[in-house]
DNA sequence: ACCTGAACACCGTTCAAGT
DNA sequence: ACCTGAACACCGTTCAAGT
């Protein structure tokens, strides 16, 4: 076996700021956000949890930043989004089926993306939005309106989702009928987009 | 001063769920979600963390579940929409603005609200949304669709509000020019709502 | 019926100390 | 530079006890 220098004596990778985040995310999706303690990311990562301020000084505060930053910040892969697609409209609707699944993926951290912290995070999504709804030809005004109408359908259509397919949600359910949530999704998408006019 | 049967030996309203909600609601309006503690809820309600208990025997959970309740559960008042608005998109736009205030107002309970926490809350406000399309002529699957994507729509508006207007959001604003979030919301839901059909 | 007090098993974080 | 161990001030909750 090749000697790793990575590797430290007690066989381990060192920690990292990447680490870290990413087994507070899978504590998170296996858990829920509520079992996310500073001592069990200690535990997952096989180090004390006051190893972890060394990496993030401002603690759990810093974590959770961390966290809005690598779920909620997926711009639309501008260059790449308009060639592969057919037109603006198709760009967008992509880019809306992915950062969903993304989302819905993470769903534990959809909290921490209605809140204030790391305000940051979503303004290369939103930037990168507005700017494909630009080359498909919309004045500065509407591209920005447009953008946050299409962020915000997407985000809020999560959280519907999250609450309508909870363990608890069975009564309703049986009250309200199930829910097709990829259908209703694609529609509200293209209501969504069908408002925003050229094209 | 008239004797009050309702005032006990202390001289103090007796404890009920509802004075309990609303203290919490003003815990976490005026200090955030965060610093709601059943230890300070106690406090502020002049009573011992412990007898809240007696009221809310799921403990802090149950008072989530009846956070999400109070400040998510405002339905379009069915009845009186209609004959007040000038028309199901006035209706609705009237909801819509009301339902955002609403939900600033209690920004601190929004990441409750994106939760599988008590999937029930919504159910009246979606039906009733619902309702006034279906009212306005919209078929059975197309009025769902909308009323879920309206929704959708001012949850996830009032969490980019919250966070375009979080105070870590200065180097932002500085950066990408100031939001006026009335006019965006406003014209976010004039999209969403002329892309509903009929009328 | 309604509330209290003490206790338990956890939290996040500081700080001095180890290597 | 990177991690540990002990300690502190909090948490939510249980349970027996008071009135």
């Amino acid at each position: 076996m090749v000697r790793q220098p990575q590797i430290n004596a007690q066989n381990r990778p060192p920690l990292s700021t990447e680490r870290i985040i990413e087994a507070a995310l899978h504590i998170i999706d296996g858990q829920g956000l509520g079992r996310l303690t500073m001592r069990r990311l200690g535990d997952a990562l096989e180090v004390e949890a006051m190893a972890i301020y060394h990496h993030l000084p401002r603690g759990k505060e810093q974590l959770l930043d961390g966290l809005v930053a690598h779920v909620g910040a997926a711009p639309a892969d501008l260059p790449g989004a308009l060639e592969r697609a057919a037109g603006w409209r198709d760009a967008l609707r992509r880019w809306a089926h992915d950062y969903r699944a993304r989302l819905l993926e993470h769903a534990g951290v959809l909290p921490l993306l209605v809140t204030g912290r790391n305000p940051a995070a979503l303004a290369e999504t939103t930037a990168s939005l507005r700017e494909i709804l630009r080359q498909g030809g919309l004045p500065e005004v509407p591209a920005a309106a447009a953008a946050h109408a299409l962020l915000a359908f997407v985000l809020g259509h999560a959280a519907l989702e999250v609450r309508g397919t909870a363990e608890g949600a069975a009564a309703l359910r049986a009250t309200e009928g199930p829910v097709d949530w990829n259908t209703r999704f694609s529609a509200g998408l293209d209501l969504v987009l069908n408002a925003v006019n050229p094209g």
